[in-house]
DNA sequence: GCTTGCTCCTAAATCGATTTAGCATTTTTC
DNA sequence: GAAAAATGCTAAATCGATTTAGGAGCAAGC
């Protein structure tokens, strides 16, 4: 285990954290000693090779880490200016939607490098719900900018009763006080009931998962209250235990066996509708002619499923150039007010419905 | 832009970095000064409003970005220990395996969690081939380990002509001098082989990136080795422009047009197997009765495919957690000798053979 | 005996931002 | 008019690691 030498020399009483400044008291030399041991450059910094044993062995029984920030300030060149660009997201959500934001930021990012600027793009995972816990967020001690996204409400929460002194924009969700990209709210959900009615179908339903986020919640809720407007009757809703295909399969297997009717199914997610693919075509039912299906597009490779799946849902390319844009307006200083855009979703229209 | 105002400044001849500093002269105030403005907490440390708008003035004039190592220095808290893990990939490579690795690393690392150490984990992003312009890769300046993925053979070139000074472990790639965890050299291509063997298939294709990495390159040539050592014959090579399923799809029907036999396909990951299936389907064919296929197994959804596919490779699971362990204990100064591990690959038959 | 050169090591400066303790002023209070 | 309180700001310390200039001690050379 990593420092577990570090736990037993707690454990004698030293609480004092490890430096470089430990090891070197520990010893007997100098700071500098030991950090040219630890750069390896004890040979062309001549160091007796029985001190550099020495120090090896008590950065050993110590259990030192060295400081990143320390070195990075060190190592630092005042000519270039370096800016840190990061997206937080979670361990638990699908690195799809991430993954497209980073290339966008990519792109920005790489027509401002030159001589004198540099940036490094990272992401940052937090668990689902304690992005409170997220080292650096609230003081800027890792970006200079972050786009943040997949929130759970917790984290909402937790946002929005704090005033983060940098750029920040948030994707996906409504935050006050924050830029937020979003999709029109309720417009997905409403799209997409729209192509299920003109497809004249009867028995409609709603496949989420149980755990819903601002978007999903608003996907379902839209779709239901269009459909129940327009046809009178309520949308049934299936609920996936998790996000991941096979919790959606297992959901509409059962809603299926049940002999409870589906003719048109609206998954708020894509993995889902990947699940209830499997599930429907088990049933022996056929995609469109018995169940027609959308989804949102928030897969890579919605458009290789079999059917190809059409999606209403956020437009990808939108969003993440808006968010993108603003975080570079708001690095910049420029007086931007917290405010939301809306991104009218994108719909295309392919062979599952 | 970022920055323009600085190019400005630059022009004027100011070459000096903007720090704190440069704006606390700018604006005849201390440091302090504009360090409380920055934090937005001018109000509880009564600075006069008409200094405040000046110091908010100057930093736009200025262009200051701040620097982040600095401040993270400052906000450290020695009592605890910050430690900080990298995975690097690619902007151009799939996040899927990333993500595997990821989740393996948060697990680990939360196990070790307590008061008194915490880890941080992101992934850092590079263009495929120029790994060396990574910063703070070479000075250990960003993260107290690493997991470097999705190399280009430039990056590995790279990286053997150095010797980083802390823990690095190689994902996926065979480099003199490192840890490195790869899948057992060639098995996978012909364990691939045997499975489309065992089926009795006559026209063996293996579906391949223009852009070959060290595995895809490895997958291939095994499979070929082997079949063509049992059946006599060459395998057809059929090489799709890029990884996308669009691209696999375009060359498969090609191939497919041609007239050129094909009962057999392996490809070398799974987007590309994605892609064949529709190519496949359109073609009137079916899968695995007129052409079985088999992939690797690197797709998230691989068993959503329709028919779910049949997967010869690296055991994700099982390298990331040699992956993960290695570079655990290489950060607790064990002395680990560079080497390599193999990993021989997991079977998952499923329904396209 | 003095210089030169080598070996092995250290003191001190530095990177940039933040905060604490405290110092001048000015204003209010009695 | 003196004491107390408020206002507005600064000097200096600090976080941790690295490097530079240089020093002490000793051997070799002349």
């Amino acid at each position: 285990m990593v420092g577990s030498c570090v736990m037993r020399a707690m454990a004698r009483g030293e609480k004092r954290p490890v430096t470089v400044r430990t090891i070197a008291e520990h010893v007997g030399v100098s700071t500098a000693a030991v950090s040219t041991v630890l750069a390896n450059r004890h040979e062309e910094r001549r160091l007796a090779p029985a001190t550099v044993e020495k120090i090896r062995q008590a950065v050993r029984d110590l259990g030192y880490v060295p400081n990143v920030a320390g070195r990075r300030l060190r190592a630092h060149d005042p000519g270039v200016r370096h800016i840190d660009l990061g997206i937080l997201t979670t361990y638990e959500a699908p690195l799809f939607l991430v993954s497209r934001a980073l290339r966008q930021v990519q792109r920005m990012a790489d027509a401002r490098t030159g001589p004198g600027r540099r940036f490094s793009v990272s992401i940052g995972m937090y668990h689902a719900g304690r992005l409170r816990e997220m080292p650096g967020l609230l003081d800027a001690s890792r970006c200079n900018g972050v786009i943040v996204t997949n929130t759970l409400p917790e984290d909402d929460a937790f946002l929005a009763s704090v005033t983060l002194p940098y750029a920040v924009v948030v994707l996906g969700r409504r935050i006050a006080n924050y830029c937020c990209v979003i999709e029109t709210p309720g417009e997905s959900g409403r799209r997409a009931a729209e192509i299920l009615l003109a497809a004249r179908r009867e028995h409609f339903v709603v496949l989420t998962p149980a755990l819903l986020t601002q978007s999903t919640a608003e996907r379902a809720e839209a779709f239901a209250a269009l459909v129940l407007e327009r046809t009178g009757r309520p949308v049934t809703r299936v609920i996936a235990g998790g996000f991941t295909p096979a919790n959606a399969a297992d959901a509409m297997r059962a809603h299926l066996a049940a002999g409870r009717g589906c003719d048109a199914l609206y998954a708020v997610t894509d993995s889902l509708a990947l699940g209830a693919y499997q599930a429907i075509k088990d049933g022996n039912r056929r995609i469109p002619r018995d169940v027609a299906v959308v989804g949102v597009g928030d897969h890579e490779h919605a458009d290789f499923f079999d059917p190809p799946l059409t999606c209403v849902g956020p437009a990808n390319d939108a969003v993440v150039e808006h968010v993108v844009t603003w975080l570079f307006h708001l690095m910049n200083h420029r007086r931007v007010k917290p405010a939301e855009v809306h991104v009218a979703p994108s719909v295309v229209m392919r062979a599952s419905t």
